[in-house]
DNA sequence: AACTTGCAAGTGCCTCGCCG
DNA sequence: CGGCGAGGCACTTGCAAGTT
């Protein structure tokens, strides 16, 4: 009896237990919709508390508030002057140079000096690991004497706000920032409400300068400073993400800092003088102007008012998935569990004042998503298995991670017809800019296999005997049909269709060596229409094994009538395959130094009418809605723009337009001309890459053709490791192929000879 | 680890001229 | 006539490098 009534107990106990455990997400669902921050203050097993150092949410608002105002009424017109007059020659790094300011009295000591000069270097550390919105917890700044003063933000917030507002807002003092745009002058708003303007941005100017990309303030040490600054690339990585909420900083950190701000005043000089020296100071000039435009429209984004629960997730879970496949119920279930947590993350980050990513990072989340696990300890389990570390808030989350997984499953739809309708008619909806360019951006990769996958089958392996029963080659079905037609060929089978010539081809009889012999047999084996590399018969494209950068410079006997090199590869391989062949060709410029980047003037011209049709194109299309400031420069811009260029873009102006160019009048008319403004066409020897020319020439001078195009193949092989090559397929296939004498691709040595 | 950005490069398709 | 490669076109991508 006994052995009944026990487990019919605990099966009930079990019950209850469930039923219990269901009430509880019933009501958390409730909290949900009610109020978001109520269901997790009574839901969190601790008590949600602000991060000592972070700033109120009421705080930073108001913060911003202030600086856009101040921007709007006193910084929206104003001209600065962004010349340094100062001499500042170069001194060496040294920790005498610095000093910490951690008390009122000693910031306001130092106030004096820092309003005596036009010019100060400025760094900035910000915290973002344990804090929602991050915060400032050092101000480096430098004068051109070199004293540099470190200013703890987390003990005087309110001191610095009060005295240093002026040296930030001052249109008097010139402050030096290495890229500054997006973050250092977004966090002085955010921080203390300033409006900085009067920036140098020494980052802008070198890309300016170099007409480059973006470089790193370590780049320009080694420019201007040579091995002068004792800092290691390493070394500057592992201090920009250090915690510059510790404190006491330690003596490295403190070096390293002061480090930050230390050349910026000597770079900026330097950067100037190169302008000088090119004589385009103008165009120093246009870029700080381009900043500033910049730093007084900034305006800092909370991350709540970015973060949007139906959309978010959405970006990081499309990057996280393999694939997507609406029609996949345990998918679907995936992302909607997926949804939940993260959005349940973002709330308890939000509560708790820590970085979403430090909580928990997003392959964690993902691994709960697929894993779903309902309880401390299975979440235990699937951690483990996974290798994933944790931390302590994270540990103290769990219960309430699990508890919304069990929601998301139990409101997971159970028709999923109504799912699968809302997913189709979901992306058009609610989504941000980012995140809709991310939509297109995936239906544009599907549109690009479809569209660059060969539409028809490659080889069609017709067969193509000679008058005496010899397999000459292969051929595709057309080529086969054209001989039957013209009745120089009989067909003599259907599967696979074969054709006999009824006369003697030419080029047969002709001696050839004997790897040539052997090379035929590839010629006549059947290839199969699929990926070489992984066997996929779908989605497979042509893919050249030498690089057609400079095939298409080899001589016509190495290159014409070979299909040796051109192998299919699907979609995905390609683009691996591209890449290996990408980082041999950066080595090979280095080794022979030869620059793969393209300086042709023409194509460069080319950059600048694009400039040119997209500065046009916002006068077309947004002209009414500009402010009369905004519309004022962007048309000086255009005007700049054709003076730059004037050799080259003068003759393209019709005349009646060309009078707009001398009064500098601009008018509907020359605003079309400009957003019509074609590029300019590029004859085929300017759209060539010379560095493919130049190397192969050098290649042929030296008679090494063999071996480059031997180190294509072996390259191909080895990083690819192909497993479906067609039979007879090496690496040492021969290089040149034997023509008819008639052939306009026989050597002339050849010709000599049939002479004789 | 996450995000942003400019550049270089390569795709299929089309047309052309050459060859057999 | 059909194959072939080159030249031209329109279009997009991945990568490298920057920031914290």
């Amino acid at each position: 009896m006994l052995y009944i009534v026990f487990p019919s107990i605990l099966i009930i106990l079990l019950f209850i237990y469930r039923l219990q455990k269901r009430r509880v997400s019933k009501e958390i669902q409730s909290q949900i919709r009610s109020d978001k921050v109520n269901r997790l203050s009574s839901q969190l097993h601790f008590p949600a508390k602000q991060n000592e150092h972070s700033i109120k949410i009421q705080q930073i608002k108001y913060n911003i508030e202030n600086a856009c105002v101040v921007n709007y009424n006193t910084n929206k017109d104003q001209e600065f002057n962004y010349k340094i007059t100062e001499k500042v020659p170069f001194k060496e790094f040294n920790a005498r140079l610095y000093q910490y300011i951690d008390s009122a009295d000693k910031l306001q000591e130092i106030l004096q000096n820092l309003y005596r000069y036009n010019v100060l270097g400025i760094d900035l550390e910000n915290h973002h690991l344990n804090s929602y919105n991050g915060f400032l917890c050092l101000i480096q700044i430098t004068t051109p004497n070199y004293e540099t003063y470190l200013i703890d933000c987390l003990k005087l917030r309110e001191d610095v706000k009060t005295y240093l507002g002026a040296i930030f807002e001052s249109s008097n003092t010139l402050k030096v920032f290495h890229g500054c745009v997006n973050s250092d002058i977004a966090w002085l708003q955010r921080d203390f409400g300033f409006a900085t303007v009067n920036v140098f941005d020494t980052q802008e100017a070198y890309k300016k300068l170099f007409k480059g990309q973006r470089v790193s303030l370590l780049h320009l040490w080694q420019t201007y400073c040579k091995d002068r600054v004792k800092i290691t690339k390493d070394q500057k990585n592992q201090f920009q993400q250090a915690d510059w909420s510790a404190r006491p900083l330690t003596k490295e950190m403190l070096d390293y800092a002061a480090h930050d701000s230390h050349y910026l005043i000597y770079i900026a000089l330097r950067l100037q003088q190169n302008f000088e020296n090119q004589n385009k100071l103008q165009e120093l000039d246009e870029v700080c102007k381009e900043v500033n435009e910049k730093t007084v429209n900034a305006k800092y984004a909370l991350r709540q008012d970015q973060f949007k629960p139906d959309e978010t997730y959405k970006v990081q879970f499309r990057k996280i998935v393999d694939g997507f496949d609406p029609n996949n119920e345990e998918f679907l279930k995936i992302e909607f569990i997926f949804k939940g947590i993260y959005n349940l993350r973002e709330n308890i980050a939000e509560q708790v004042d820590k970085n979403p990513d430090e909580l928990c990072d997003i392959s964690t989340l993902y691994l709960l998503s697929t894993k779903k696990p309902l309880s401390y300890i299975e979440t235990r389990k699937v951690l483990d298995e996974a290798g994933k570390q944790t931390n302590s808030i994270f540990r103290q989350v769990i219960e309430n991670f699990c508890i919304e997984i069990q929601q998301r499953l139990d409101d997971f739809p159970k028709n999923m017809d109504a799912m699968i309708q809302h997913y189709k008619s979901q992306p058009n909806q609610g989504l941000n800019s980012q995140q809709e360019r991310l939509r297109l951006k995936e239906e544009r990769k599907k549109k690009i296999i479809k569209h660059y996958s060969c539409k028809k089958v490659v080889y069609e392996n017709c067969k193509m005997f000679s008058p005496d029963g010899e397999l000459l080659s292969n051929c595709d079905f057309k080529k086969a049909q054209w001989y039957i037609e013209r009745e120089l060929a009989d067909q003599i089978s259907s599967d696979p269709f074969t054709i006999k010539l009824r006369f003697e081809p030419n080029g047969r009889g002709q001696p050839k060596p004997l790897e040539e012999l052997y090379d035929d047999n590839f010629y006549v084996t059947d290839r199969e229409n699929k990926c070489v590399n992984c066997g996929s018969e779908k989605d497979y494209s042509r893919f050249h094994v030498i690089p057609t950068l400079y095939r298409q410079s080899f001589p016509d006997e190495l290159k014409s009538h070979r299909s040796h090199d051109v192998v299919l590869l699907c979609f995905t391989c390609h683009e691996k395959a591209s890449r290996e062949q990408d980082n041999l060709k950066k080595q090979l410029a280095e080794k022979y130094n030869i620059p793969l980047n393209d300086h042709n003037p023409n194509k460069l011209i080319n950059l600048h009418i694009q400039q040119i049709n997209r500065v046009a194109s916002t006068l077309k299309k947004a002209s009414f809605r500009l402010p009369d400031e905004k519309r004022a420069t962007l048309q000086k811009n255009l005007i700049e723009l054709f003076l730059e260029k004037k050799e080259q873009l003068l003759p393209l102006i019709p005349d009646d337009l060309k009078g707009v160019i001398e009064t500098e009048e601009i008018n509907n008319e020359f605003i079309m001309f400009c957003y019509n403004l074609p590029p300019t066409r590029l004859s085929n020897k300017d759209k060539q890459n010379p560095h493919g020319k130049i190397l192969v020439d050098k290649i042929l001078g030296e008679d090494r053709m063999s071996d480059f195009i031997k180190l294509w193949r072996t390259h191909f092989i080895k990083t690819m490791e192909p497993k479906f090559l067609p039979w007879g397929w090496s690496v040492d296939h021969t290089i040149e192929r034997s023509f008819g004498v008639f052939s306009k691709f026989a050597r002339k040595e050849d010709e000599q000879e049939n002479h004789k």
